[in-house]
DNA sequence: AACAGCAATGCAAACGTTTTCATTTCTGGT
DNA sequence: ACCAGAAATGAAAACGTTTGCATTGCTGTT
């Protein structure tokens, strides 16, 4: 049914040793442990893998020593700007560790997670990072019983049960909401994401209601609305939002949604801050070039990524629990354009 | 030097076997081709998988089969919006196939790509897929030599060595110059990627170049700039850009470079489409519902890297050159607020 | 009822490394 | 020089599948 590819004459590891004039076993310890080796045999081994074209197998070594060098990051969408520098940033600094990255996106869909978990599991993945902490339990038992260390990457709570890296979301959703509160705006709107299989967005929005229930302000459910990690159906919403009876300020659950607000006030001539004031969470790439700049929070996804290596690598690596269970990046606020102080 | 992790029962092959009462070659076979064992014993086997939790080693089997299930995909960068719809599309459509994605980036590095080759065939990837034209020769010779096929996407060319599944980038720098022109723009600069190591943006910048020779107009190189690709960089490009003696209209090699045209207007207040027209290629989210809507070439991403992923595959299980060596995908012109007639 | 021919299964040899244990080759102190 | 002990290497047994070949179990035809 399938064509053999045919062996094209690629060298292995025993055409090698045989050129060198050493063992296999010799050649195996100097690819892995070069130190190892004395010195005139590295040289002998080093020109004759280079004469031959060798490339190692790591497949059939992971077979015999348990380490594929292979990490898996399951996120919900890789179309986004959302995860995107957090994508990059880990599979680089897995790069500069001798790892490579075998992703899959699964659009928000936990039944889905459990095909991705499993289908990594497959090719032997030495650890998984998952965004976030909403998650079916069986991924996370398939991983825990064959002793595959995850990572829960983004959000950050000081009692989760995975180990975490990321920022404080609730925490998010406080600052950004209090800075409006402490511009002035009294009569603010909040356009998040659907919540549900969503902790980042519930937290932001749980701390958002919190800091206004701090100050002892009605919450109306008439000023929340859910808005898709869409900018065109942000957009949209806001512009309902907009047309009747419009708030002074919104908080936005990520700045894709904040961007559809700025571009639905351009749309409808609402000024930017005058008449609206709009923040954001995420500091996005464009964000700070936006017309005004946008007022958001920094979530340094880069930092978050690369920490997320380094723990899962560590974990791998060791067999045990990361050093530090749960580690919080923190996030800035930055102050642009797209806000201002009504008092 | 490394903590060895415990086998964690994790249950074989043999010991799904011993349950089912079969013959380990039974049950292999029936994972990879169920329909040549008896009904019955399927069934007695899939239990007694479930049974154990069986989860199959796809490294032990490519260790033999030669086909490791896994795809390679090279982009220049993950963490922009120019690629991230294909990436997604890609793997989407792999997932479908049952095959997993392995991704890197160099970052418009050209060496390090060859490190990145070298990295995937080590992992045993069944075929890989690049993106353009430009790459040293280094890496797909020893991709040829190991017999893995490679295609590259994005770009298309009629007469390329490498198959390709892409648009026809210089028919798209061509389509929006020729645009403007009929539009009765005469004074366009041009705004577009450093063409080194990128042969989609010197293919759009030459179809550009080409299409106001056919119509003989002259070619001012005062009217070409540089733009990286980058929001920020677009736009403060573009404020210096149209701060002197501005053009009528622009060109820009994408829609990330045309965001930052359209925010360096809004910034100093130059109106568009009435002061300046502006036309992107891509089509990237968000193009659509800025304000205005940016004119733009559509480039079907999502098609392209499924079709590139069909192909791959194809390639891959064949052991052959793709049926049809060189796919274009088409795209469109979509025309939105961002640019007007000036006749 | 016997048999041809195919369908279904089993046996055992790969696949290309890593690693344990054993052996050989150094090194430095006397 | 000699020897203890360390450093460097080698031999061979894994690792968990797939697959070619051989064998057994069926089906339907005469």
């Amino acid at each position: 049914m399938i064509a053999t590819r045919s062996r094209k004459g690629a060298p292995g590891l025993v055409e090698v040793a045989a050129r060198a004039g050493v063992s296999p076993a010799t050649v195996s310890r100097y690819f892995n442990n070069p130190d190892i080796v004395k010195p005139r045999t590295q040289s002998r081994i080093a020109e004759a893998a280079t004469d031959l074209g060798y490339i190692r197998d790591r497949m059939a070594g992971a077979l015999h020593s348990r380490f594929s060098g292979t990490i898996g990051l399951i996120v919900p969408t890789i179309d986004n700007a959302i995860f995107s520098e957090l994508i990059e940033a880990f599979s680089e600094r897995l790069r500069e560790r001798e790892r490579t990255m075998l992703i899959a996106s699964h659009g928000y869909d936990l039944p889905l997670e459990v095909a991705i978990v499993r289908s990594l599991l497959e090719r032997r993945i030495d650890g998984v990072v998952l965004i976030g902490f909403d998650h079916d339990s069986i991924p996370l038992e398939m991983l825990a019983q064959r002793g595959v260390p995850a990572i829960s990457a983004w959000n950050y709570r000081q009692n989760s049960a995975l180990a975490c890296v990321g920022a404080d979301n609730f925490a998010a959703g406080a600052t950004v909401t209090e800075h409006l509160l402490d511009l002035g705006h009294r009569d603010i709107a909040f356009l998040f994401p659907e919540t549900v299989s969503n902790d980042r967005a519930r937290d932001r929005l749980g701390g958002a209601q919190n800091a206004l229930k701090r100050r002892e302000i009605e919450i109306s459910t008439q000023r929340l609305a859910v808005a898709p990690y869409d900018i065109g159906d942000a957009k949209a919403v806001a512009k309902a939002l907009l047309s009747e009876n419009p708030p002074s300020a919104v908080v936005c659950g990520n700045d894709i949604i904040a961007q559809g607000v700025v571009y639905a006030c351009q749309a409808l001539g609402v000024r930017i801050p005058n008449d609206l004031s709009i923040i954001g969470i995420g500091d996005f790439r464009g964000s700070a070039h936006m017309e005004p700049g946008l007022t958001t929070l920094r979530l340094p996804a880069r930092q978050i990524g690369q920490v997320a290596a380094d723990t899962i690598l560590e974990m791998s690596l060791s067999g045990l629990p990361p050093s530090e269970k749960r580690q919080k990046i923190d996030s800035t606020l930055i102050e642009r354009g797209s806000t201002k102080n009504v008092e």
